[in-house]
DNA sequence: CGAAAATTTGACATGACTCAACTGGAGTGG
DNA sequence: CCACTCCAGTTGAGTCATGTCAAATTTTCG
């Protein structure tokens, strides 16, 4: 756990083993069962996660009771609403478990202590920040441009084995389209 | 312009008068006019800019020669192509100014010597950051949920004054519709 | 004023959605 | 271990939002 922890913060930074182990230690450690909630939909989202392992999605439930899943989040990914976790207002949507799940959880207090305590973690957020961002306008290159039979060959090869690991009508949602036009996709090769 | 860029800064953290000094003097000033190119698609994209007047749009020409706005950035904002600016790779879209626009541009290395020197910065640049990542959130929520109308109608409210300074077949290119469908909606109430 | 650029209009095409019915597994309990 | 239910996935018919293309009109600006 610790081990993970800091293999992935090295990749960033460098630390020492003192620092390592507050950061770890300000962590607290969690398990989530399978369709437990590690953030509910309105409420202030407390906690950044770290994934330890195991699969959650984020996702909004809309007026009309759709579900609309905005991203899947995996082993050694941060995950959080980001505009509720900073802000402390409701959060427009759920982080849910897909599979059991072990996260580190921190808050928003414990972690501006941690910056003032070991400022080259303020550069490490900078940069997981900046990847993060990145990461979401490729996304959306993609969303803008690719119509949904493009869009789904993209994930596949993207995070090939995903569709092992969530059923078909989450991929569906992820890609924004109805699963029964997944489906057809599908089928017509 | 160095009172600009402080008034900004401060908004973020605490700097000193040199601190400011050192910084505003490791940017460079420049002017482009309307239709100049202060990033070209392809190439590496080698500055940050700060905008200090004037209005530029980031877009993609795509193969069949469309042209796709991905934001439009004015006064008091940031603009880059950030996956081009820190790994230095070519750039998928174009930066070009609307109109008259000065800009403080400031390379990867400067502000990387930056953040050596004043290391608040990197607190300053995590927030920026953090912003940018809610606002593209925020902004995919709605390209995601609404249809074309309420994009547009929506467009207004959040920019009002932005259709006066920019043509509508950019404002349907950054909608992701085509200027024709963009003049149906307008006609249509 | 005239040319080029921007916008509008209209006919037609299509990707994707809706809704309802059907199929097929995966539990679950008796 | 069978019968039953429930949920995910599929199919098909009909519809709608938005795109395409080409032409007409209006605006901009040298």
């Amino acid at each position: 756990m610790k081990e993970q922890l800091s293999k992935y913060l090295i990749r960033y930074a460098n630390f020492n083993k003192l620092d390592l182990n507050l950061i770890y230690n300000t962590c607290s450690i969690q398990s989530y069962n399978k369709k437990d909630f590690l953030l509910k939909q309105n409420s202030v989202c407390k906690y950044k996660y770290f994934i330890l392992e195991g699969l959650v999605r984020q996702y909004r439930v809309e007026d009309n009771g759709n579900e609309n899943i905005s991203v899947f989040g995996i082993e050694n990914w941060w995950i959080t609403n980001l505009d509720s976790f900073l802000n402390e207002t409701g959060s427009i949507n759920s982080i849910q478990a897909l599979e059991k799940t072990t996260v580190l959880q921190i808050t928003k207090t414990e972690l501006e202590e941690l910056y003032l305590k070991i400022p080259v973690l303020e550069r490490v957020f900078r940069k997981i920040t900046e990847n993060m961002l990145i990461a979401l306008q490729r996304k959306n290159e993609i969303f803008m441009k690719k119509n949904s039979k493009e869009r789904y060959y993209n994930m596949l090869e993207q995070i090939p084995g995903f569709s092992q690991r969530v059923p078909q009508y989450m991929i569906a949602s992820y890609l924004n389209i109805t699963p029964e036009y997944l489906s057809d996709i599908r089928k017509n090769k």
